[in-house]
DNA sequence: CGTATTGGATACGTTCGTGTATCGAACGTT
DNA sequence: AACGTTCGATACACGAACGTATCCAATACG
């Protein structure tokens, strides 16, 4: 008899079909106007179940974040350690390119970037996420130019920029659906950054 | 007599004071918590002054945000044109650092960014505001550029670069209010990007 | 200076979401 | 197979915000 939460498997099925439709209602409604209902009857339960498993709307959008977040980052860096050896700079253009462009997680995470800058805590948490993205993916872009014959001058400040290029471009992506200029400036001004943090290993180098 | 709204000066004063109160209530509570009443409140009225005024929340954002949006178009304009004929890197650097990072207004935005994207009606809203921007800030961009001796290759890419690069690095400015190494970075980076679409420009040139 | 009109305040009924407290049913353990 | 435990449903009382309808006061105009 665990004293907390016994977590069993009927539990954990529910918590997580809350958590599933969490994500789509915060989409649809936007942050501010989600309610318990509407993720409750979303995911096919009434707000008993909710209250048996969360303690408030906040805790629930934490945890459905956290769970997503890391779970795209995930999907960037197994993306671009795919580049391995291949041919130069297209390969890593096109890995670049493969980097999803979602509509429901960008409303999201752009709203609760909005919301955190109200709070210290959640500003800390994106922060840390900032952190781990850099942690995640910067040691595979390194990897990936260095396939290509470059050496990256200043990791952080490429790190940042790769991140606010991301964000910058994918609102314009995503503003512009069935405009396929957007895409491909946005692919161009990634390997334009890239280039511009880092230099040509020549045989004269070291 | 006129038919719809006289419009007279006590009017204009209190439509106003209302939409003032927006900005702040918006960027306050959020896009989806804020309340008629507490704009109300806020701009020392009661909902009687707002409902003889506005016929809903959204009337009165979509006013607020197009008179907001325009004023900051113009102050960036302003700024940069004010970079004239004077020395050539380090001014267009400064102009560029210059362009104001507002928390309010990040957060109005980057919500309303989100909720438009629901919504064909406000996604061409932002989409002319896009374009906009460019019309207003590029040939401002452009002559800068020429003083300081180098051709712009592609205007639309450059434009569309800027705006991406301003919209995702203001979001890692503010999430480290006391990290001044966030700014360094974020000028830096226009100044990569403004070289990146643009080539010196020769005597042996045409 | 007086009167008609407009602008804003007050009061009201309604809807919607919340959180708690209680109850019934599915689960799994021996 | 029976029984105790846990999970989720149902019922309830409360509060917040809305939009309208009505009323009083400030303004503009003759």
């Amino acid at each position: 008899m665990p004293a907390a939460t016994p977590l069993t498997a009927r539990r954990a099925r529910t918590r997580q079909r809350l958590l599933d439709a969490a994500l789509d209602v915060f989409a649809e409604e936007g942050f501010g106007r989600t309610t318990v209902e509407r993720v409750c009857e979303r995911a096919g339960f009434t707000r008993g179940a909710f209250y048996s498993n969360f303690t408030s709307l906040d805790e629930l959008f934490l945890a459905m974040w956290e769970q997503r977040s890391t779970a795209m980052v995930d999907d960037v860096r197994a993306a671009l350690a795919g580049v391995a050896d291949g041919s130069p700079d297209d390969a890593l253009r096109a890995a670049l390119a493969a980097i999803p462009v979602d509509d429901a997680w960008y409303r999201v995470t752009a709203e609760f970037t909005a919301h955190a800058l109200r709070n210290p805590a959640l500003r800390r948490v994106m922060a840390a996420r900032e952190r781990s993205i850099q942690d995640a993916v910067l040691p595979v872009i390194v990897a990936a130019l260095a396939r290509t014959g470059r050496r990256v001058t200043d990791e952080a400040a490429l790190g940042h920029a790769l991140v606010a290029v991301h964000d910058g471009t994918t609102v314009q992506v995503l503003l512009e659906p069935d405009d396929a200029t957007a895409r491909i400036r946005r692919e161009a001004l990634f390997m334009n950054v890239l280039h511009a943090y880092s230099t040509p290993i020549t045989a004269d180098d070291r």
